[in-house]
DNA sequence: TCCGATTATATTCGATCTGACAATAAGGGG
DNA sequence: CCCCTTATTGTCAGATCGAATATAATCGGA
C-alpha cells in the first residue's frame, strides 16, 4: 500500500520503528475416533508456530513450514483465523512490536512422517464445557452458580443485567437453546469472570477438571476462535472430508460431524441431507466393522468445487 | 508466541531480518439515498490506510487513527478482513517485508467533521456487475461471452470444465441463481481471466462502463473481500443498524439492506422478519416525506445486544 | 368533497424444509 | 431359528419462506 502521508510525516528513522516481527501460529485439527484432536508441540500446551520469514514465499507456506518442521505434519487445507497485535510484550526488547497471524488447518492423524517433539490431545481437554454429545456437561453444573455470581458482583445494575444476558445467551442458561458456536464467546466470559487459569493470577480458579487445560500465552483463545470457526464452517461449507480417509461409512462421516459440533445429530435427518446435496457416492464397496448390518462406503465427490466455488452446501445441526 | 527454536536455530542479526511493515487499510462503507458508499482518499481510488506505528495502542485503535486523519471521519463498527502479505515489493527497498491487515468499517456519511481530501464513490462504480436490484445488469451480457471465451481458452479438458463451472457458479450461467455472496470469487475470476485493469498489461481490458473502476494496487481486491462480508454478516447478525439514520421507515431500512446485498427483497416478508425477531420498536412518530399513507418510524432496540453476544437474527434475501 | 394515485400495513396460501419418529433390511452370535 | 445390533428407507407434523392479495391512510387535483 502506499503511504505518501507518512513520507512526509516522518523521517526515515521513525519509519523504521514502525517494523514489527510478525509471528505464524497454527491450529491443526484431526479427528480420531470420534474425538477432535489438536496438534501440540514441546512437553507444554503450546500451539506450533514460528516467525514469518525472508525465505518464505508467502505467509501459507512459512506457516506449512513451521508445522512440517515443528510436527512432521503437512498441511492440507488451511484458512486465515485472526491477526492480533501481541500487547504487554513490552520490557523484553523495549519498544518491540509482535503480530501474530493465526491459521486453521485440517489433517489426519495418519499422516505424520517424522516422530517430532509434538503430540495430538483431545480440544475438550482445553474445553470440557464445549462437549454435549452426552448430554449437558456436569462442569456446566459448577461454572454456572460461579458465573451468576460474577455477573451478579458488579457495581452497577446495567453491567449486571448486561453480564447476566451475556452469559445467558452464551452458555444457554434460562431454558435458552445451547448455540456450539459460540465457544469463543463462552471462552471470553470465563476469562472475564476470572475463571479460567490465562485469566487471573490463579486465585480463585477452579480445578483443571472444570476450567479446563490452561496453554501457554493466549494459545486457548486462539484453539476457541478455531473451534468457533469450524463450527460454524461445516454447516455451509464440506470441509469435513479434509479429516476424513478416502472412504468411509455415512455414521464414521457423522460421528465426526458430531465430535467437531459438540453434539449430536438425528441420523436419518444427516443422511437426508448428505445425500442430497451429493456431496458423497458409493464405492461400491460395504464395511463389516460395524456389528450390525455392514454398511456401505462412500467417497467424497470430487466433482463438487472446493471452499472457493461451493455455496450452499449444509450440515443439518439440530437446534433445539 | 514464544519460539524456542527460533532463538536456537537463528542468531540475533538474522532475527532482526524478520521484521516486517505492518500496514492497516480499511473499507469504509455508508449508505446514502440507497447507495452504498466507499470512502476514498485522494484523488486517486485509494482505500484510508497507514502504517501500524508505535504510538498506537491496538491494531484497531491504529486504524482508526488513519482514518479519521485523512477523512476526518470517526468510525463505528470495525471488523478485522483479512491479513495478506505484499509480494512484488522486492526492490524499492531490498529485502523489505510489508504486511497489510484489512478493516471493514461502517459509518453515516453526515458524521463527518473536516472536509479533508476524500470522498465517497457508489461502490457499484468498481462493481458494475453486482448490482442487481434493477434486473440482470448489462454488463454481463458483454463479460459472459468473454468468461466463456476464457474458459475455453485453456489448454487441457479438464481446466476447461472446471473454468466453465467456476464461472458458471459465480456469474450464475445455466439458470443457476444469482449468489451475492462470491463477490470476491468473481473478481478473482474476472482477474485470472484478464478482464479487468489490475490484472494485465491493460491488452484486452474491457472499457471501465463493463469492468469498473481500478483501485490503487490490490484495493479492489479489498474491497470485494469487503463487500462479501458484509453481504453474508447482514444475513444474520443486526449490523446494518450501523448504517441507519437513529430512526427510520422499515422501506428504509429495506433499501439499505437491498443496496447491499445488490438485489430486491420482497417488501411484507421483510417487515415480519424484521418484526418477529423484535430488532425494532417503534418511536411513535411517522415520517410523511414518503408520498403515500404516512410511515411509523423505528429505532433499533439496544437490547438486542451488539455482535459479540447475538445469535441467530436473520434477514430475509430470496435465494432464487 | 370525492376520487384515484401512492405508499404503508396486515393477512393468507402453498411449497419447501426440518426435526422427530417409526419401519424395514441385513449381518453376527447363541 | 431367534435375538441383538446396526444400516437404510419412509412417514408426518410443525416451522419457515416466498409470493400474492387485501386493507388503511395520506395527498393532490377534479
Amino acid at each position: 500500500m502506499d503511504h505518501q502521508a507518512k513520507g512526509t510525516r516522518q523521517g526515515r528513522a521513525a519509519l523504521k520503528a514502525d517494523e514489527a516481527k510478525v509471528d505464524l501460529i497454527a491450529v491443526v485439527v484431526a479427528v480420531n475416533d470420534s474425538e477432535p484432536c489438536l496438534l501440540t508441540i514441546g512437553n507444554a500446551d503450546t500451539l506450533p508456530s514460528g516467525p514469518y520469514a525472508l525465505e518464505h514465499r508467502s505467509l501459507q507456506s512459512g506457516l506449512r513450514g513451521w508445522v512440517e518442521q515443528q510436527t512432521g505434519h503437512p498441511l492440507g487445507y488451511i484458512e486465515q483465523l485472526y491477526t492480533f497485535a501481541d500487547r504487554d510484550r513490552i520490557g523484553a526488547e523495549r519498544q518491540e512490536r509482535a503480530i501474530s497471524i493465526s491459521y486453521l488447518a485440517l489433517t489426519r492423524k495418519e499422516q505424520a512422517t517424522g516422530s517430532a517433539n509434538c503430540g495430538w490431545r483431545s480440544w475438550y481437554e482445553y474445553f470440557p464445557w464445549e462437549d454435549h454429545r452426552s448430554g449437558t456437561p456436569v462442569v456446566l453444573d459448577i461454572l454456572r452458580p460461579r458465573l451468576i455470581e460474577w455477573a451478579e458482583g458488579a457495581s452497577d445494575a446495567t453491567t449486571r443485567r448486561e453480564r447476566r444476558q451475556r452469559a445467558a445467551i452464551a452458555f444457554g442458561f434460562d431454558d435458552r437453546n445451547w448455540n456450539e458456536e459460540l465457544t469463543l464467546q463462552r471462552y471470553e466470559l470465563l476469562y472475564e469472570s476470572a475463571l479460567i487459569e490465562e485469566a487471573g493470577g490463579g486465585r480463585d480458579v477452579a480445578p483443571a477438571a472444570v476450567s479446563g487445560k490452561a496453554m501457554i500465552a493466549d494459545h486457548r483463545r486462539i484453539l476457541a476462535t478455531g473451534i468457533a470457526r469450524l463450527r460454524s464452517k461445516i454447516k455451509y461449507r464440506p470441509v469435513v472430508f479434509e479429516l476424513m480417509r478416502p472412504s468411509f461409512t455415512l455414521l464414521q462421516l457423522q460421528r465426526t460431524v458430531e465430535a467437531l459440533a459438540g453434539r449430536l445429530i438425528n441420523k436419518p435427518n444427516f443422511r437426508r441431507l448428505v445425500e442430497q446435496q451429493e456431496l458423497v457416492e458409493e464405492t461400491g464397496e460395504t464395511s463389516l466393522e460395524t456389528g450390525g448390518r455392514p454398511a456401505k462406503l462412500y467417497r467424497f465427490r470430487h466433482a463438487v468445487l472446493d471452499d472457493r466455488a461451493v455455496a450452499g452446501t449444509k450440515l443439518p445441526l439440530a437446534r433445539a
